[in-house]
DNA sequence: CAATTTTTCGTGTACGCACACGAAAATCGA
DNA sequence: TCGATTTTCGTGTGCGTACACGAAAAATTG
């Protein structure tokens, strides 16, 4: 096994000059380096990412930039979870994770909240790039301090991100037009909910909505799809009023998809007697969303496995940091099909970190 | 942060004491071990697996037992590449990794060389569970020794594996089977190849064929399947007889589905004037593979991404080696449906890590 | 050429753990 | 009670790297 000791010895320095020109850290004479450099390539010398991290001890310091949850949006809880579960694993490596959210439907909280996270040095950053105009911003603020950022759950294009972990949104969308398509047959009618577009996570719900109408029409199926807009899904009354509406306006509908996490909402505000005769489809294994599932009022959730995602994010990150290992540039999550028999097959590993947890 | 040594302030005793009830080597009296467990308990404490790869250098010995490749099955090339690469990852952290190589036909040969894996002294082991029997009696040893063993490849049900990583092949054979019915519409006319049942592999090649069997059952479309058995796919002369006289005899076949690696031997059997009328539906992205695929010959071809099952089957057991991580019970490879247009964009990792060999 | 500054580099300690060696304490026998 | 065992435990060193401190060497100045 070759050291940084044994470079030392084969050049006639000592350990610590190797170390200056392997973190060129300068003071070395332009001879001994070149000298010394010859020597490393000689050997595609490496230096031990296990040495190195127990002497580094804690000098990255990971931050994440991501949404809160509340009562009624539950959906960031999970990756919060796995974010948790893959800090205490990483901390040992010598990186510190510290978290930062915002209100994801504020986009200055966003802005707000980056301030803050900048103040305390990262050495890199995980985001959810909730907002596309206001992450142009963050991201050259990150570029030109060269602090690598990987995007987590939502996939903007266009940045330096040195990866993007989460689900491909469009087959999300995709596999969920099959599944209306499996449910209603052909010739069917359906609804498409559409939650606060232009706001918050517009790509991911626009591109999930492409890829639903995209199955009917790369298979060619005949469908009437409509769509109804409902701006605030926090507000049950307004909900309520605004679906049932609709459903009595059009009873040719017998699916309704939600692009969103919400479905529950629309769930719970749908009248009992008609909500029977509908079959929904939504995304995200949400405690609300379950309980759905488990009463019969969703016929599918489709889950994009969170907890994992925010823990690969963590220790993919880690991994560059620590190991230098370039991650893939896209890590797609599995695109999980929920039914009431398989949901609670799914998520195993968040289930069993909570119950260590205490 | 606790440590072994802030452990050992609070229980007025030295660390060299710690590390004896953490290993349970003996040599502590009962009230002191009561105590300091409890101590331990209480800060729930874990050993740094950072400073304990340091310290430990190289006392996991990780050895591999798998199939051998020749330039007719070239199939273990990708996984054996997936392996060397991680091995030069994880031998920092203390482990060790060895190969040992049988003949996939050859049952005598798998136990052979499981003995001489044997004589090495394990501490962990990575199988191909080619046969089913040899395996009982290998698992058995490993069991009482208490070796803990990974499963690669070949999902044998009823053992103590810690993990199994590979390829759903129900699901595999699932996918071929729509992949067919695409190609051919229903009221289809397809031949199976058999490649010596009830030798090697036998259970993921009879998985595959019952999921691809379902999907026609299942989605309740009028078929005609046939079978044909050829022993020897290496015999060229025999191959061509047999697949061309079966062709002859059944013109209504339009579309052929081989369960192996193998499908290339079959391409290059057929006579050019029937192949262009035939849908040809494989597994692995081998060489030759490809390049049927390339020439069209074969339609599709079902991958598992070989490379990475080699690679994370040793990243799995290293860190359950290294940091006590139990693994999921089954890491489920891709099923990945190749053509000639993305063959290319598929295997990136593993030309990556090709290129950077030498 | 001596004095001073600047450049270049060697040494020592810390990181947290494993384990060998041997010392201290407890137990035992006579 | 004293010496001989056995049990119990403390100390020291090594794993490979990072980095601060300061010494030696080289370059500069007058």
């Amino acid at each position: 096994m070759i050291t940084i000791k044994s470079i030392a010895k084969e050049a006639n320095v000592s350990e610590g000059t190797i170390d200056r020109v392997l973190h060129n850290r300068g003071g070395v004479s332009k001879k001994t380096e070149a000298r010394i450099k010859e020597i490393l390539k000689k050997h595609n010398f490496q230096v031990n990412p296990v040495a190195r991290a127990l002497a580094m001890k804690n000098k990255f310091r990971l931050l994440t930039l991501m949404p809160n949850y509340d009562s009624d949006n539950l959906f960031w809880e999970s990756p919060y979870s796995g974010i948790l579960k893959a800090s205490g694993e990483v901390k040992n490596y010598g990186v510190e994770v510290d978290n930062y959210f915002f209100d994801q439907f504020d986009p200055e909280s966003y802005l707000r909240q980056f301030e803050k996270l900048m103040e305390s040095n990262p050495t890199a950053v995980v985001i959810v790039p909730t907002f596309s105009k206001e992450t142009k911003l963050i991201a050259d603020r990150l570029d030109t301090l060269k602090i690598p950022y990987i995007f987590f759950n939502i996939d903007l294009e266009g940045f330096n991100n040195i990866s993007f972990i989460g689900q491909d949104s469009y087959m999300g969308g995709y596999v969920a037009g099959k599944l209306m398509h499996l449910l209603l047959g052909d010739q069917s009618s359906f609804l498409i909910v559409l939650p606060r577009l232009n706001v918050a996570n517009y790509y991911a719900i626009s591109k999930r909505i492409e890829g639903f109408n995209d199955y009917f029409t790369k298979n060619k199926i005949e469908n009437e799809s409509l769509t109804l807009s409902i701006d605030n899904l926090s507000d049950a009354e307004d909900t309520r009023l605004k679906i049932n509406s609709f459903l009595q306006l059009h009873d040719r509908v017998k699916g309704i998809f939600v692009p969103s996490s919400r479905i529950a909402a629309i769930a719970e505000a749908i009248d009992q007697t008609s909500i029977r005769k509908l079959h929904l489809i939504g995304f995200d294994n949400t405690k609300q969303n379950l309980k759905c599932l488990e009463n019969d009022t969703v016929s599918f959730l489709i889950s994009q496995k969170p907890f994992e995602q925010g823990y690969e994010s963590i220790h993919v990150m880690a991994d560059f940091l620590v190991k230098n290992k370039m991650p893939a540039s896209k890590i797609y999550s599995p695109i999980d099909i929920l039914t009431k028999e398989n949901a609670r097959y799914n998520e195993r590993k968040e289930r069993d970190f909570q119950h260590n947890d205490h």
